[in-house]
DNA sequence: CTTATTTATCGTAAATCGACGATATACTAA
DNA sequence: TTAGTATATCGTCGATTTACGATAAATAAG
Protein backbone atom coordinates (compact mmCIF):
# COMPACT_ATOMS: atom_id res chain seq x y z
CA UNK A 1 0.00 0.00 0.00
CA UNK A 2 2.74 2.44 -1.19
CA UNK A 3 3.46 4.13 2.05
CA UNK A 4 2.14 7.34 1.08
CA UNK A 5 3.21 7.96 -2.25
CA UNK A 6 4.95 11.37 -2.04
CA UNK A 7 1.10 13.62 -1.92
CA UNK A 8 2.98 15.40 -4.89
CA UNK A 9 3.25 18.71 -2.46
CA UNK A 10 4.03 21.57 -4.35
CA UNK A 11 5.28 23.31 -1.47
CA UNK A 12 7.94 20.85 -0.92
CA UNK A 13 9.00 20.37 -4.70
CA UNK A 14 9.31 24.52 -4.33
CA UNK A 15 11.84 24.04 -1.03
CA UNK A 16 13.68 20.89 -2.41
CA UNK A 17 14.19 22.74 -5.84
CA UNK A 18 15.37 25.90 -3.85
CA UNK A 19 18.24 24.15 -2.25
CA UNK A 20 18.73 22.14 -5.30
CA UNK A 21 19.49 25.24 -7.17
CA UNK A 22 21.50 27.04 -4.57
CA UNK A 23 23.71 23.62 -5.05
CA UNK A 24 23.84 24.06 -9.29
CA UNK A 25 27.05 25.41 -9.38
CA UNK A 26 30.29 24.16 -9.25
CA UNK A 27 31.77 27.08 -7.33
CA UNK A 28 29.12 26.99 -4.77
CA UNK A 29 29.75 23.61 -4.42
CA UNK A 30 33.70 24.06 -4.24
CA UNK A 31 32.97 26.75 -0.86
CA UNK A 32 31.05 24.31 0.66
CA UNK A 33 33.73 21.67 0.32
CA UNK A 34 36.01 24.56 1.27
CA UNK A 35 34.08 25.29 4.14
CA UNK A 36 33.54 21.49 5.31
CA UNK A 37 37.43 21.10 5.22
CA UNK A 38 38.43 24.44 6.88
CA UNK A 39 36.64 24.03 10.80
CA UNK A 40 38.20 27.80 11.58
CA UNK A 41 36.93 31.37 10.60
CA UNK A 42 37.69 31.90 6.78
CA UNK A 43 36.69 35.27 4.73
CA UNK A 44 38.28 36.54 1.68
CA UNK A 45 40.84 32.88 1.41
CA UNK A 46 37.40 31.86 -0.40
CA UNK A 47 38.25 34.33 -3.07
CA UNK A 48 41.72 32.80 -3.62
CA UNK A 49 40.38 29.01 -3.55
CA UNK A 50 37.77 29.35 -6.23
CA UNK A 51 39.54 31.91 -8.09
CA UNK A 52 36.76 34.23 -8.99
CA UNK A 53 36.03 37.97 -8.53
CA UNK A 54 35.48 38.87 -4.84
CA UNK A 55 32.22 40.25 -5.92
CA UNK A 56 31.07 36.81 -7.37
CA UNK A 57 32.53 35.34 -4.80
CA UNK A 58 30.45 37.17 -2.14
CA UNK A 59 27.21 36.49 -4.63
CA UNK A 60 27.31 32.98 -4.15
CA UNK A 61 28.11 33.31 -0.65
CA UNK A 62 25.07 35.10 -0.18
CA UNK A 63 23.01 32.91 -2.76
CA UNK A 64 24.10 29.52 -0.18
CA UNK A 65 22.93 31.58 3.03
CA UNK A 66 19.57 32.43 1.19
CA UNK A 67 19.16 29.30 0.63
CA UNK A 68 20.04 28.33 4.70
CA UNK A 69 22.80 26.13 3.54
CA UNK A 70 26.03 28.05 5.14
CA UNK A 71 25.33 30.64 8.06
CA UNK A 72 27.66 34.04 8.44
CA UNK A 73 28.70 35.59 11.71
CA UNK A 74 30.63 38.91 12.14
CA UNK A 75 33.81 38.56 13.53
CA UNK A 76 35.56 41.93 13.40
CA UNK A 77 36.18 43.14 10.15
CA UNK A 78 35.80 39.78 8.14
CA UNK A 79 33.10 37.28 8.21
CA UNK A 80 33.01 33.79 9.38
CA UNK A 81 31.07 31.49 7.32
CA UNK A 82 30.11 27.87 8.90
CA UNK A 83 27.95 24.77 7.18
CA UNK A 84 24.73 24.49 7.81
CA UNK A 85 24.04 21.01 6.82
CA UNK A 86 20.81 20.55 8.73
CA UNK A 87 19.24 22.33 5.87
CA UNK A 88 19.30 20.37 3.37
CA UNK A 89 17.99 17.53 4.69
CA UNK A 90 14.84 18.09 2.67
CA UNK A 91 16.26 17.34 -0.32
CA UNK A 92 18.36 14.16 0.88
CA UNK A 93 14.90 12.88 1.94
CA UNK A 94 13.56 13.57 -1.49
CA UNK A 95 16.80 12.14 -3.12
CA UNK A 96 16.59 9.27 -0.82
CA UNK A 97 12.56 8.66 -1.37
CA UNK A 98 13.28 8.18 -4.64
CA UNK A 99 14.82 4.41 -4.25
CA UNK A 100 12.41 2.55 -5.98
CA UNK A 101 10.94 -0.30 -3.75
CA UNK A 102 11.34 -3.43 -6.76
CA UNK A 103 8.25 -2.81 -8.14
CA UNK A 104 9.92 -1.28 -11.27
CA UNK A 105 8.24 -3.55 -13.98
CA UNK A 106 7.61 -0.25 -16.70
CA UNK A 107 6.06 -0.78 -19.65
CA UNK A 108 3.02 -2.43 -18.83
CA UNK A 109 1.07 -2.07 -22.47
CA UNK A 110 -1.70 0.29 -20.49
CA UNK A 111 -4.72 -0.65 -22.82
CA UNK A 112 -5.96 2.94 -22.57
CA UNK A 113 -9.46 1.61 -21.19
CA UNK A 114 -11.80 1.77 -24.15
CA UNK A 115 -13.53 5.56 -24.74
CA UNK B 1 41.16 12.63 11.99
CA UNK B 2 39.24 14.27 9.05
CA UNK B 3 38.31 10.78 6.59
CA UNK B 4 40.26 12.56 3.41
CA UNK B 5 38.90 16.07 3.40
CA UNK B 6 37.06 16.20 0.04
CA UNK B 7 39.65 17.06 -2.69
CA UNK B 8 37.93 19.80 -3.97
CA UNK B 9 37.51 17.85 -7.06
CA UNK B 10 36.41 20.09 -9.91
CA UNK B 11 35.29 17.32 -12.12
CA UNK B 12 33.17 15.80 -9.15
CA UNK B 13 31.74 19.57 -8.47
CA UNK B 14 30.79 19.46 -11.77
CA UNK B 15 29.14 16.60 -12.00
CA UNK B 16 27.09 17.42 -8.62
CA UNK B 17 26.31 20.62 -10.22
CA UNK B 18 24.70 19.04 -13.17
CA UNK B 19 22.82 17.23 -10.81
CA UNK B 20 21.33 19.35 -8.74
CA UNK B 21 20.35 21.73 -11.56
CA UNK B 22 18.56 19.11 -13.08
CA UNK B 23 16.45 19.05 -9.56
CA UNK B 24 16.27 22.38 -9.93
CA UNK B 25 13.00 23.11 -10.37
CA UNK B 26 9.22 22.33 -8.89
CA UNK B 27 8.02 21.20 -12.11
CA UNK B 28 10.99 18.10 -12.32
CA UNK B 29 10.98 17.26 -9.00
CA UNK B 30 6.66 16.95 -9.98
CA UNK B 31 7.50 14.98 -12.86
CA UNK B 32 9.83 12.60 -10.88
CA UNK B 33 7.51 12.41 -7.56
CA UNK B 34 4.77 10.72 -10.61
CA UNK B 35 6.91 8.71 -11.57
CA UNK B 36 7.83 6.87 -8.49
CA UNK B 37 3.96 6.51 -7.27
CA UNK B 38 3.68 5.35 -10.99
CA UNK B 39 5.21 2.27 -11.32
CA UNK B 40 3.69 1.66 -15.02
CA UNK B 41 4.48 3.39 -17.84
CA UNK B 42 2.92 7.26 -18.48
CA UNK B 43 3.27 9.49 -21.16
CA UNK B 44 0.95 12.23 -21.45
CA UNK B 45 -0.11 12.02 -18.35
CA UNK B 46 2.50 13.85 -17.39
CA UNK B 47 1.73 16.56 -18.91
CA UNK B 48 -2.25 16.86 -17.34
CA UNK B 49 -0.24 15.96 -13.52
CA UNK B 50 2.14 19.02 -13.96
CA UNK B 51 -0.11 21.60 -15.94
CA UNK B 52 2.27 22.99 -18.12
CA UNK B 53 1.69 22.45 -22.24
CA UNK B 54 3.08 19.93 -23.32
CA UNK B 55 6.03 21.56 -25.02
CA UNK B 56 7.19 22.71 -21.70
CA UNK B 57 7.05 19.11 -19.96
CA UNK B 58 8.71 18.07 -22.91
CA UNK B 59 11.31 19.78 -22.17
CA UNK B 60 11.50 19.53 -18.88
CA UNK B 61 11.43 15.14 -19.41
CA UNK B 62 14.68 16.38 -21.77
CA UNK B 63 16.85 17.98 -18.86
CA UNK B 64 15.81 14.84 -16.55
CA UNK B 65 17.23 12.35 -19.31
CA UNK B 66 20.08 14.60 -19.84
CA UNK B 67 21.04 14.49 -16.52
CA UNK B 68 20.73 10.84 -16.26
CA UNK B 69 17.74 10.56 -13.70
CA UNK B 70 15.09 8.90 -16.05
CA UNK B 71 15.24 7.31 -19.17
CA UNK B 72 12.55 6.84 -21.83
CA UNK B 73 11.71 3.63 -23.67
CA UNK B 74 9.52 3.85 -26.89
CA UNK B 75 6.56 1.97 -26.78
CA UNK B 76 4.55 2.39 -29.74
CA UNK B 77 3.60 5.84 -30.18
CA UNK B 78 4.36 6.75 -26.54
CA UNK B 79 7.37 6.85 -24.53
CA UNK B 80 7.66 5.14 -21.19
CA UNK B 81 9.83 6.65 -18.57
CA UNK B 82 11.12 5.57 -16.06
CA UNK B 83 13.60 6.80 -12.80
CA UNK B 84 17.07 6.24 -12.92
CA UNK B 85 17.71 6.85 -8.81
CA UNK B 86 21.39 5.76 -9.12
CA UNK B 87 22.10 8.22 -11.22
CA UNK B 88 21.59 10.71 -8.21
CA UNK B 89 23.89 8.64 -5.72
CA UNK B 90 27.15 11.47 -6.75
CA UNK B 91 24.58 14.25 -5.60
CA UNK B 92 23.32 12.42 -2.19
CA UNK B 93 26.95 11.49 -1.54
CA UNK B 94 28.00 15.27 -1.62
CA UNK B 95 25.30 15.93 0.73
CA UNK B 96 25.89 13.20 3.12
CA UNK B 97 29.76 14.46 2.85
CA UNK B 98 28.69 17.72 4.36
CA UNK B 99 27.74 16.16 7.80
CA UNK B 100 30.83 18.03 9.75
CA UNK B 101 32.15 15.61 12.11
CA UNK B 102 31.91 17.87 15.62
CA UNK B 103 34.63 20.55 15.30
CA UNK B 104 32.75 23.58 14.40
CA UNK B 105 34.27 25.82 16.45
CA UNK B 106 34.08 28.38 14.17
CA UNK B 107 35.72 32.07 14.22
CA UNK B 108 38.73 31.04 15.91
CA UNK B 109 40.69 34.61 15.62
CA UNK B 110 43.29 34.04 13.39
CA UNK B 111 45.76 36.01 13.55
CA UNK B 112 46.76 36.42 9.94
CA UNK B 113 50.27 35.67 10.56
CA UNK B 114 52.22 38.71 10.79
CA UNK B 115 53.66 39.43 7.46
C1' DC C 1 -2.83 5.72 -48.73
C1' DT C 2 -5.20 8.94 -44.78
C1' DT C 3 -6.22 9.99 -40.02
C1' DA C 4 -5.47 10.15 -35.21
C1' DT C 5 -2.34 10.03 -31.41
C1' DT C 6 1.93 10.86 -29.05
C1' DT C 7 6.20 13.02 -28.51
C1' DA C 8 9.98 16.05 -30.04
C1' DT C 9 11.66 20.19 -32.02
C1' DC C 10 11.54 24.97 -33.63
C1' DG C 11 11.05 29.83 -33.04
C1' DT C 12 10.42 33.56 -29.72
C1' DA C 13 9.89 36.44 -25.67
C1' DA C 14 10.46 37.26 -20.70
C1' DA C 15 12.98 36.20 -16.82
C1' DT C 16 16.91 34.67 -14.35
C1' DC C 17 21.87 33.67 -13.80
C1' DG C 18 26.89 34.43 -13.70
C1' DA C 19 30.56 37.28 -13.96
C1' DC C 20 32.93 41.51 -13.64
C1' DG C 21 34.53 46.30 -12.15
C1' DA C 22 33.34 50.05 -9.41
C1' DT C 23 31.71 51.57 -5.33
C1' DA C 24 29.65 51.55 -0.71
C1' DT C 25 29.66 49.87 3.97
C1' DA C 26 31.70 48.22 8.31
C1' DC C 27 35.21 47.48 11.31
C1' DT C 28 40.25 47.85 13.21
C1' DA C 29 44.17 50.34 14.13
C1' DA C 30 46.86 54.34 14.62
C1' DT D 1 40.18 61.95 12.67
C1' DT D 2 42.53 59.10 8.65
C1' DA D 3 44.15 54.88 6.52
C1' DG D 4 43.71 50.12 5.70
C1' DT D 5 41.24 45.78 5.34
C1' DA D 6 37.14 42.85 4.53
C1' DT D 7 32.70 42.24 2.81
C1' DA D 8 28.44 43.67 0.43
C1' DT D 9 25.98 45.97 -3.10
C1' DC D 10 25.25 48.29 -7.60
C1' DG D 11 25.13 48.45 -12.65
C1' DT D 12 25.89 46.13 -16.75
C1' DC D 13 26.49 42.62 -20.18
C1' DG D 14 26.17 38.12 -22.20
C1' DA D 15 24.47 33.51 -21.59
C1' DT D 16 21.11 30.49 -20.01
C1' DT D 17 16.38 29.12 -18.56
C1' DT D 18 11.44 28.81 -18.83
C1' DA D 19 7.40 29.06 -21.05
C1' DC D 20 4.41 29.02 -24.95
C1' DG D 21 2.29 28.06 -29.66
C1' DA D 22 3.19 26.06 -33.94
C1' DT D 23 4.93 22.45 -36.33
C1' DA D 24 7.46 18.22 -37.41
C1' DA D 25 8.30 13.27 -36.81
C1' DA D 26 6.92 8.61 -35.66
C1' DT D 27 3.67 5.08 -34.96
C1' DA D 28 -0.99 2.62 -34.93
C1' DA D 29 -5.29 1.99 -36.91
C1' DG D 30 -8.49 2.08 -40.65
Amino acid sequence: MLVAPSPLSDTTDRKVADLAKALAHPARLRILRLLLATPGCIGGDIVDAVGLAQSTVSEHLRILKAAGVISGEISGPRVCYALNPEALSVLAEFVASLKVPDSADCCIPNPKAAT
